[in-house]
DNA sequence: TCGTTATATTACATAAATTGAATATGAGGC
DNA sequence: GCCTCATATTCAATTTATGTAATATAACGA
């Protein structure tokens, strides 16, 4: 959808599968936008971790991170792996890594 | 807040730091996760557009069109330049712009 | 099997976002 | 001033998201 700049004639397929592209970019965009989420996947960055180390890591209750990484989950962005009782979440690919770089640049970075 | 990998020994003012800072990206991110939003933007990438031509191009009301730039400005991602009766919308700064082309090749490039 | 730890799910209450309709403002032309 | 075009704002209705508390499941060890 972005960039590649909608000229006049695109036809009405296209734009269809450019609305659908927009649909797919929101729900990834929403999913990231929530601000335990963004931690969550930000401490993935640095590899795999359990729901215990993130309940620690953003000082958030067992329910809502397992809601959260629920959430995540259902959206495709990670992957759990149980080994006995604990189960490790890690990020399914590099699209959160992706744009949480731009994202860490953009606010973390310059003034 | 993302990349940097939040090590154990972070101070509290490190970390209210990291809180604050995921929470304006995650400000910014709501702003532009919305599928009408997030359209206004990737055509403002190509340059000014007024409301009218906005509405036009993406299929919507005036009321709507209006709110979603509304949001977007208070937001500080686009700013209006008035020009006789019409109004003209352009990206504030490079941000948005940032973020659209690495959303643009992660779902409108690679399959 | 029972108890415990780790995680998930459900149900409910609340808050936030979104939409649609109606109305308001501001600029220009007559 | 009045009318019209372009845009903004308001309000109510609805939907969606989120947090909390309680309960459920799954795995392990005694």
């Amino acid at each position: 959808m972005p960039l590649p700049v909608i000229i006049k004639d695109t036809t009405p397929t296209e734009l269809d599968e450019i609305v659908e592209k927009a649909k797919s970019a929101s729900s990834f965009l929403k999913a990231i936008s929530h601000e335990g989420r963004l931690m969550i996947l930000c401490h993935l960055v640095s590899g795999e971790k359990s729901v215990t180390e993130l309940e620690d890591l953003i000082s958030a209750r067992q329910a809502a991170v397992s809601q959260q990484l629920s959430r995540l989950r259902l959206e495709g962005l990670v992957i759990p792996r149980r080994d006995g009782k604990t189960i490790f979440y890690r990020l399914a690919d590099d699209k959160p890594k992706r744009v949480l770089e731009i994202i860490y640049d953009l606010f973390c970075q310059e003034n």
